[in-house]
DNA sequence: AAAACTAATTGTATAGTACAATTATTATTT
DNA sequence: AAATAATAATTGTACTATACAATTAGTTTT
């Protein structure tokens, strides 16, 4: 990759991390927040998590999590089990609130996505799922 | 695109945005904040811009881009061009020191991503920044 | 039993953003 | 010409998101 394409990438993703920053703050794309959804469904799909185990999976501080799902359970979207066997430890599950919530969250996310890549041949977005993917990827190690 | 595929692009979406705004907090990537390099840039490639206009080239609001002028103005990266037909008016010029500052954050970024892309395929790359802008243009429509 | 370690929370600080109110100036209307 | 409306920019306030440091409470190791 040369100098200039690497440039042009570069400015690129800041420019996606910066909208993306503030279109996570727009209150009108769905009831929850991006920090909110995302934690949401990875309970959804992976079952009750603790807290240090959802840090690592998505590379945040521990503090941050912590926050985030206090926020979650005083919403009562999700539900704390206590780890029988070590009594500092405890796992979050999401409750039926939150599921109900992820789903309509889904859905307004979706239909806005729907439209955003609508311009979009399936090729091209099918590209590139993939290679954002990767990049996700990339990321983590 | 089909319902899978669009729930999997939101998700991507969305931990990239997440991820981004956590490297972007990372002060070892640079001396300057992603919001100061891209109004650098901008500066530095279209000259002298004001408040209003940088607002709406970047989609974030006049106060956001007030208050990342008035750090940059206090920095001495740029400086204040009085509109001469209109009091109220100004325009901001990089500065020689802004250029610098600029200059060196972007070679620190590079770096950066010349190593986050160097196990992908020239075409890989290519395709993906080609798309990336493709995003970040139809954001702005 | 003491010391070291660990899961999680809480204190503090900062970037980034938006909306609402305000200030200063310019343009329009009467 | 004076009053009013519009506009460029700043400032007040509030919130999400994040990290690092200090703390708390419980567990393991020595």
């Amino acid at each position: 990759m040369d100098k200039h394409d690497l440039e042009a990438l570069d400015l690129e993703l800041a420019t996606f991390g910066r909208r993306a920053t503030a279109v996570a703050m727009d209150k009108k794309l769905g009831t929850l927040e991006r920090s909110a959804y995302l934690l949401l469904h990875h309970l959804s799909v992976h079952g009750p998590t603790g807290v240090k185990s959802l840090a690592e999976q998505f590379r945040l501080d521990i503090s941050t999590i912590s926050r985030q799902t206090a926020a979650l359970e005083s919403k009562l979207y999700i539900h704390r089990l206590p780890d029988p066997t070590d009594g500092r430890a405890s796992s979050f599950e999401i409750t039926e609130s939150g599921s109900a919530e992820l789903r309509k969250t889904k859905e307004l996310r979706l239909a806005r996505f729907a439209k955003l890549f609508e311009g979009w041949t399936p090729d091209e977005s099918d590209q590139f799922l993939h290679l954002l993917a990767k990049l996700n990827r990339t990321f983590v190690d």
